[in-house]
DNA sequence: AAAATAGTTCGACGAACGTAGAACTGTCCA
DNA sequence: TGGACAGTTCTACGTTCGTCGAACTATTTT
């Protein structure tokens, strides 16, 4: 098996995808996935929205994702890789996921204002 | 009272909205709403969407559209108006209200032909 | 083969959600 | 004044959600 099964881009439904981006720690994961390349779960433990959440959580939280089509997991070896499923995603909704991701940054940037 | 109370333009919150969006129902109310310019609460009990839902699930989805600064709600005589605040979701979450509703209307679309 | 690493699955728990009916509030009309 | 009408609020229900720890699977390393 090389890559987790996900929805056809045509059965990408918009209401399972809202709600998939509508948790502050998912929404927190798409952003910092649509900045690198790839990233493995281990990583997205670093995240502001994931710190201090349990790997099953976390593991919850790409399942979730990864069934309503955001994202896609693939092997590599002992870890496993997870990328947004950006041009899916553009052919079914476009301009959605670029609204979301530009929404997400402009709070992000803001809470961080408030922080310091 | 002339206006029922939502949040100001600066806290309407990302994963609020996403929320809000993440129902069927819902969905289907905000492209009604974004067709015509005022809608009454009884109108959108004849929506495909929210079709035989009963009143009181019908105000509790406009009042969850309403807090997450969705929609507006105003008086008018003895019926309550319901509008879309487009201006100011477009001002805070630029091109997300577009994308969502370009969304919902292609599955509706998809899903009429598939009934005929 | 055994230990370490990376992630999933399972069972559980409290909180929130979508739904409904009944009772209530406020407005208009006769 | 009394209905009729339009919505809201309250209470309740079953379901789903987010979270966790513990047990499990699979791969790599020693």
């Amino acid at each position: 098996m090389r890559e987790l099964p996900g929805p056809a881009v045509e059965d990408i439904d918009l209401a399972s995808v809202m709600h998939a981006l509508a948790d502050p720690s998912r929404l927190q994961t798409v952003s910092a996935l649509a900045d690198t390349s790839d990233l493995c779960c281990a990583d997205l433990g670093d995240l502001a929205g994931s710190q201090g959440l349990a790997k099953s959580t976390r593991s919850h939280h790409l399942r979730v994702l990864r069934e309503a089509g955001v994202i896609r997991t693939r092997y590599d070896g002992q870890r496993k890789l997870v990328a947004l499923r950006r041009e899916d995603l553009d052919a079914r909704f476009p301009g959605l996921l670029d609204a979301v991701l530009v929404g997400a940054r402009s709070e992000i940037a803001a809470a961080a204002t408030v922080d310091e």
